[in-house]
DNA sequence: CTATGGCACGGATT
DNA sequence: AATCCGTGCCATAG
């Protein structure tokens, strides 16, 4: 079986352009959606020969149509069975806006609902709370928003604008901060984290030192200063470090991006860096089996073809010109296939890898099974590379609303951890870390001690030491 | 002396 | 071939 893999790569034999095809076809599954788009865009730009036709919808579910293929959802949804999720690509582009010529500014006024855009996606919720005028000073405020998501126009320019007093601006602005990627439309990120955290306060109990955290110690806090940030709030490390992970986890500096975990990108290294998942998992609740259904986020708005003008003028080309032109037709050619096999791959992956992790991802990270992207490879009969690469640097959005890389999928040792600290958090005076070693092989897990210490960090949990204080500050409670 | 973090090695994964 | 991960050993802090 496994000798299998190779005959994708043998049988570029003959053509000439099947080794571009390939790294083609490589270099499309390792982007993620953000590449994706400005790569399409770009194509788009340059080569005449390609074209962008916009979706059909869906007679029965108005969900965009791709090309003329009969709409995935409803027939995935008719003819499989509970058992095996709903993979497909999804439309769903709300937040890519793509055109033609994206250089040129749309203004403000003429922004078109169906251009589902950042503004304008968040216009569509918030209208009904407003009334025309109001609605239009939402439209200019979110016309001005920079790409994170921020509003870094002082509200006194939009108030003299509208000739309007700036408390209006700000009642405006309030309820923008309230839809949907929460905190949009704040003047900094430390606003948007405050916006989001108290959206969170009123459906669970939050600590209240957060609040100051991020009010007070927001300095300290974005400069991972965590020992005066503790000395700030006159609480211990330990608390910190819980309210860190606490706002990693739930919040998000720039609502346009969102989560994307923690990447030691360059030089602040706590601030996450955020995009839009490149996957979505929805779960229908059956009364007994919830269904998954998986939407591949397709990022452009409209399907990509060989435009038939083009085309059709080749035959005729002007001598000069005929080589550039064909070309151009080979490329855009190549372009379109390379994308259908990139989708295929994702669907095919997914599909797998849904039905492996189903409880990961129903029941959360206890859950996570520690498969390997090379079984997962040898199952599809894939080459190990192609699943390295659909992988890497891509996002997926949970049932839970969770936003997590792909690559969670195949930690090793996610569950341990969350056993672990589940420990912990269960501990009645600090365990050191041979202890919790033990304790973990009595469940089945043999870990060396000095893993234990690993994980410990990578939960940002500190050692039994600097435990002890908090705890028993908590018993006191 | 105990508990941890740092460095580095070897095997597994990508 | 390059990278990641679990571990063992050793130095250091408490």
């Amino acid at each position: 079986m496994t000798q299998q893999t190779h005959i994708t790569y043998q049988k570029h034999t003959h053509k000439p352009m099947t080794t571009a095809h390939l790294a083609q076809t490589m270099s499309l599954l390792e982007m993620n959606n953000e590449e994706l788009v400005e790569k399409i865009e770009g194509e788009l730009a340059n080569n005449p020969a390609l074209d962008l036709v916009e979706d059909q919808q869906c007679p029965t579910c108005n969900r965009k149509l791709y090309r003329n293929s009969p709409c995935p959802f409803c027939s995935f949804s008719s003819s499989m069975g509970f058992d095996s999720p709903i993979v497909f690509i999804s439309p769903r582009n709300e937040f890519y806006s793509t055109s033609y010529s994206h250089e040129e500014k749309i203004p403000y006024e003429e922004l078109s609902p169906e251009v589902e855009d950042l503004p304008s996606y968040v216009l569509n919720q918030i209208r009904s709370d407003l009334d025309p005028k109001e609605c239009s000073i939402a439209t200019h405020i979110l016309t001005r928003l920079d790409s994170d998501g921020l509003l870094r126009t002082p509200l006194l320019e939009i108030a003299q604008y509208h000739h309007i007093p700036v408390a209006s601006v700000k009642r405006i602005l309030s309820i923008i901060q309230r839809s949907d990627p929460l905190g949009v439309g704040a003047k900094d990120p430390q606003e948007a984290l405050l916006v989001q955290l108290e959206t969170i306060s009123k459906t669970q109990s939050v600590d209240p030192l957060i609040f100051q955290a991020i009010s007070k110690g927001f300095f300290e806090l974005s400069h991972q200063q965590y020992k005066s940030l503790a000395k700030r709030l006159n609480t211990s490390i330990n608390h910190v470090e819980k309210i860190k992970k606490f706002i990693g986890d739930n919040l998000n500096p720039y609502p346009a991006r969102t989560h994307w975990g923690t990447i030691r990108h360059h030089t602040d290294s706590h601030l996450h860096r955020y995009h839009k998942p490149d996957v979505y998992i929805t779960c229908l609740k059956n009364e007994d089996e919830p269904q998954l259904i998986v939407e591949i986020v397709w990022p452009i708005k409209g399907t990509l073809r060989i435009n038939p003008a083009f085309h059709k003028a080749l035959s005729q080309a002007p001598p000069e010109k005929i080589e550039q032109w064909n070309s151009d037709y080979q490329k855009a050619h190549l372009l379109i296939k390379c994308l259908g096999q990139r989708n295929h791959t994702l669907v095919k992956m997914m599909q797998k890898l849904v039905i492996k992790q189903r409880e990961f991802i129903l029941k959360g990270n206890a859950y996570s099974k520690p498969i390997t992207r090379a079984k997962l490879a040898e199952e599809l009969n894939v080459h190990e590379s192609t699943i390295s690469r659909s992988v890497s640097g891509k996002s997926v959005q949970l049932p839970s609303g969770q936003i997590i890389p792909i690559s969670l999928f195949f930690d090793r040792s996610l569950h341990i951890r969350t056993e672990m600290k589940e420990i912990i958090a269960n501990e009645t005076k600090p365990l050191s870390d041979t202890k919790i070693s033990e304790l973990l092989s009595n469940r089945g897990y043999n870990i060396a001690r000095r893993t234990v210490a690993k994980y410990r960090s990578m939960e940002g949990i500190l050692p039994a030491h600097l435990r002890n204080r908090q705890k028993v500050n908590e018993i006191k409670k």
